[in-house]
DNA sequence: TTGAAAGCGCTAACAG
DNA sequence: CTGTTAGCGCTTTCAA
């Protein structure tokens, strides 16, 4: 691999001289030398060295995220959206799955630093102990955070409070009295937040709430299912579903098929996030849509701007959207509804 | 932040001897100096800076995933079987999506050499160009290939011939005699065996291939419904589909929904790749098993010997499976089948 | 307009 | 067992 003294040698220049084509910076070269600097760089198929520029100039063009998994399609739709941006602004990005693994986001955050990553995107999963707060604490200034408030770094949040709000009502509005909830896992602030808006909603409606009828999975298909069987077994079974996120959702539609129940007419289903294919089930399923690859790409806006010093603001708030499909109401289908 | 020679300082030796005892290096070095060098590391929070020790030992413990889409299940499942071995290796992962840039994989190629990755893993997409051959010819030695064999690296491959071939046959002994393929766009390896594999059993079976049949879409759900819409509205409707995704699949059986087709009754489905939620949709998705978390790890497996210079087989060969659900048998439904 | 030289933070001889 | 020193490849004053 051709170095920079090797294109100064072949062009019979100094590395300055070299140094100061590359980067096209305004420091006057004269023509003549800048193209037997340009055709020594191609002959040479020279390319500067990252590491070095890293070092000396304490930016890396890389930024990391650190998410529970990727195989979770939420997770994969976020992280598209940053990648978007990041790589549109020229940088690197790399990624670090927390779950299965001990030491969880602290020791990500670590080798992030050491790596010298020019800050942090992170979300979901549940920051553990005082040790990881001060870790956090020396971020400060670099890292940015989506969908959740425990945290104090610029925040890229979503409502879903109101979100689950807008679920029950739908399905009181549909005439539903008995309404299932299940939820994420303790810790989760966003399992908490959409507990709440089902709360809320309750007692504006007036229903009374029954603890039986609220369930706490985590967030996979596996867990919907199974805890819709739990639901659904009871004798005063609901007659409508919440659950925290669509693949859970999944997990209880597939429940009420082993009850033979029909959706929506024997329960009704919503879910949380509306998953790309969310719309090709039978029934599509009614969901709360989080715009992801949104909040994705402007979680990492905010982290550029953090980067380059402007201002930002501490808290960018996106709304969710009921998309009603068959789940919740039978309709004619003719084509996709999207 | 604290850097080699503040904890020299701080310990009141030479910085050597701080590297010793970071690198627990054999060089033996008094128990009673480790002591205070590593007491005076812990207080200064010192963490030594990869960039300057990957400058050194030309070692960057990173190494970088080509693919087109994250967001796509397929790759977020091989990824997820990429960094779990990553991971535990003490490696870095840096993800790049090609799709929807010019440039595609030439691009991160270079990008990749300039920061010095350890080495490459890439999947899908279409290599355009003699350039970019000649970009891969650099890698040599230094990156694996998943799923296509038009490129000379150590590949991790799956018999994706024999996967349609199981498909088809699996159909015709069902009675099937016309049916229809959803294949993958042209340039793509993956594309062009499964579109092999469903002739070969076709013609081993005595069944005419008829031209109208074959459709090729893009992989999203979205082109499996337009396609599945234009083979199910021809007056010789064909009685079952092999899709070369489960995505397009998911878009055909919504194409069969559409024209009031039961699914498997009037039409029978198999798609390809077993996505994690293909046993939830209803009717279940009988599909072409790929074991894609294990092909990820295998691929990174591989990449590991190679950077450590061990010998590496030059293909490994997963098989497929063929995962009977309802979309193309009506069973009793009873629980998940997985 | 060009070049020389000082580091960025670290590892690995080589001395002592 | 410990310290000194020469770079890894690059950018950036400071001189010329």
């Amino acid at each position: 691999m051709a170095n920079i003294l090797d294109v100064a040698l072949k062009a019979k220049v100094s590395i300055a001289t070299v140094s100061r084509v590359v980067n096209k910076s305004d420091h006057k070269v004269n023509p003549a030398t800048r193209e037997k600097v340009l055709a020594a760089i191609s002959e040479l198929d020279y390319r500067p060295n990252a590491l070095a520029k890293g070092l000396l100039k304490k930016k890396t063009m890389t930024i990391g995220i650190i998410i529970p998994d990727i195989s979770n399609p939420y997770y994969a739709e976020i992280v598209r959206g940053i990648q978007d941006v990041a790589d549109a602004a020229g940088y690197a990005v790399t990624l670090h799955n927390t779950d299965k693994r001990k030491g969880g986001i602290a020791r990500y955050v670590y080798l992030l630093r050491e790596k010298s990553a020019d800050g942090i995107i992170f979300s979901g999963g549940i920051i553990d102990g005082g040790e990881t707060v001060s870790i956090l604490g020396e971020l400060r200034g670099k890292a940015v955070v989506i969908g959740r408030h425990d945290v104090d770094f610029p925040a890229v949040m979503v409502d879903n409070v109101e979100g689950a709000d807008q679920a029950v009502q739908h399905l009181f509005d549909l005439g539903h009295g008995r309404i299932g909830f299940i939820g994420g896992p303790d810790g989760s602030t966003t399992a908490l937040d959409r507990l709440v808006g089902y709360k809320k909603a309750l007692v504006r409606n007036g229903i009374k709430h029954v603890p039986g009828l609220v369930k706490k999975g985590t967030w996979n298909p596996e867990s919907g299912y199974l805890l819709g069987m739990e639901l659904l077994q009871g004798k005063a079974r609901p007659t409508a579903i919440v659950a925290a996120n669509d693949q859970m959702a999944f997990g209880a539609i597939k429940a009420a098929k082993v009850f033979a129940l029909r959706v929506p007419e024997d329960l009704a289903v919503v879910g949380f996030d509306d998953v790309p294919l969310g719309s090709y089930f039978d029934p599509a399923l009614t969901t709360v849509k989080i715009p992801m690859h949104d909040m994705g790409a402007a979680s990492m806006m905010t982290l550029l701007n953090l980067i380059s010093g402007k201002p930002v603001e501490k808290i960018r708030l996106f709304r969710t959207t009921l998309q009603v499909r068959g789940s919740t109401v039978k309709l004619l289908e003719k084509g996709i509804k999207k």
